[in-house]
DNA sequence: CTGTTAGCGCGTTCAC
DNA sequence: GTGAACGCGCTAACAG
């Protein structure tokens, strides 16, 4: 492929004009700037990012840094690869380049993430699927790297910290009130893991709502689920052997899958019996009978605000601490009213 | 971070003997080669591979050039994605770098692909959901870096393509020749796009089956889904005013879903009144009401394969042309002995 | 406005 | 076995 230096001989100028015409200098010339242009299209030259990325101060890659990618289930999955999208998208648009590092939570966890962005010369990073007490994430907030995080929450201030998500305790409220407003009373919550940011923010969501109806929801009505299908399943299955809610309001869609699995072995019906919501918008959750009204997040814009928001951060712009993406309640058909 | 020159200057020793320490040069004393690890480690240095990919001569860097992943629909885009998981999993095995263009067939197609991988030093490609006679593939080409094909055949051999895919044909024979042995034998196919490669090799091997059984397979049998649920649904549904096959062989599961809708809307029972079934392994086939019975492809593994395919083009070893992945038949409730 | 030069961090001869 | 020196392709002062 033609270099800057075949570009710069064949229009007759020094490379330094050929880098300052390429990188929108103002200071050259109309004629020069043409007859360079002209050149580098005959030649068919386009400036090699390695070198550019060597040389140039500016950092212009992006590291998406993710767990749970390469483990995520069929049902699932399809989360990662929307926020991926998004990220993709949204990269590609401001000419980042990105680069990928999915970390298998299983497998000792390879090598760290500031060492992954300091040899590939990454100038921000989005994290997906990891804890903030992961070591490796304070040893790269210790490289000055900006970071983006997805669906997690930081305990303190942080400059060169974000977070993204949706409104995980409105989202949560506003479901919980769609059930009371149903007039459920009897409402077992099926939650995921205790330690996790998004469990504590919707359970938050749910005693709200409670609390505006004027509701107690005692301890025992929380079932923990762990976000895993089986799990859930498995507890409900147990919940309902001496325990008859109206309702089953699931942290996520997963759960929601292994509550109405349980139910339905129960000799229950759903919704007649006992009504059940998910979280979350997997694709699956519409084509199960019935089929589930859940809380669909857009992950795709998660992503893709997550992108956006730390190249405003690699470019020294002013940035929200906390971006919330919107949500929606989709009515389905796992929900009666009394 | 610390540079080859922190560490050489540590360590007592020029940069140049640094270098070929964590190259594994051979001439290099036990002695030293051990001091420079050790102040490597202390240092905490790894050597940045933005700048050895462009000082070094061999290429590092593997770019998936993939059509359709990023419009693909919700019930099929696992498939690209379990295509991403597979590439990524085998190229950071040898620590090759992984360059993702994703092409929006929408938008116009933006930048060759020749100049994205020339851009990025970009040593070998792997190709998915991209047509044989696209333009830029052709250049590509050109420019002598190998490909590796996923899902399309090539017209004649070249020193720096392979191919990797199921056997379509024989496994498009055996579902059919499996819908035979049910004695099926008024069996609508679903087929594909007329120009799509694996279209034509289903299509051959559905009349392999046919033959073997010395039976015909009238054109005006064969509809053409164009792989996609709503034409499929529509061709389904217009064939069912005047036909009552027993079963339609589908060449997507895309399409037998919406079969499975075209057959369900005409009154009739799936599988009691007519069978179905479907090909790739969607998940959601797996959920629908009966699951469809189908060949399940395993995109990661084709996903690893052509990544280790293109590997070996670029180190110069020998690589069968075409790689053939395993798949399987999975039976489920959609099909019906006669 | 343009040319020159010194890096960026590393690989790789080529002497010694 | 080791060091010096050049080059990869480009950016960024700096001088003119």
């Amino acid at each position: 492929m033609a270099s800057i230096k075949d570009v710069a001989k064949k229009a007759g100028v020094s490379i330094g004009v050929v880098s300052r015409a390429f990188n929108n200098y103002p200071d050259i010339s109309e004629k020069t700037r043409q007859k360079i242009f002209e050149v580098a299209k005959e030649l068919n030259y386009s400036p090699n990012i390695v070198a550019k990325n060597l040389s140039s101060k500016k950092q212009m890659t992006i590291g998406l840094i993710s767990s749970g990618m390469l483990d995520s289930g069929e049902k699932d999955s399809h989360i990662s690869f929307d926020i991926f999208k998004g990220v993709y998208t949204a990269t590609k648009e401001n000419q980042y380049e990105l680069a990928i590092y999915l970390i298998d939570s299983q497998e000792q966890r390879g090598k760290s993430y500031a060492k992954f962005c300091l040899e590939r010369n990454i100038g921000g990073t989005i994290l997906q699927g990891i804890r903030t007490d992961d070591p490796y994430f304070e040893e790269l907030l210790d490289t000055n790297i900006p970071c983006v995080l997805i669906d997690i929450g930081v305990e303190k201030e942080h400059e060169l910290i974000r977070t993204v998500s949706i409104d995980n305790v409105g989202a949560s409220r506003k479901i919980a009130t769609y059930l009371l407003q149903k007039n459920h009373r009897d409402i077992a919550i099926m939650a995921g893991k205790r330690e996790a940011y998004v469990n504590n923010w919707r359970l938050k969501g749910v005693y709200e709502a409670f609390e505006e109806f004027n509701l107690s929801l005692p301890e025992e009505r929380i079932l923990y689920g762990e976000f895993s299908e089986e799990i859930a399943y498995q507890k409900a299955k147990e919940y309902l052997k001496d325990h008859k809610p109206t309702a089953f309001l699931c942290f996520s869609d997963l759960m929601a899958l292994g509550v109405l699995d349980a139910v339905k072995e129960a000799g229950l019906k759903v919704p007649e019996d006992i009504s059940i919501t998910g979280f979350d918008g997997l694709m699956i959750a519409g084509y199960t009978n019935p089929p589930i009204t859940t809380i669909k997040q857009n992950f795709f814009e998660i992503g893709q605000q997550a992108a956006r928001a730390v190249q405003r951060l690699m470019e020294g712009k002013e940035t929200e601490k906390h971006i919330f993406v919107d949500y929606e309640l989709i009515e389905r058909r796992s929900v009666s009213a009394l």
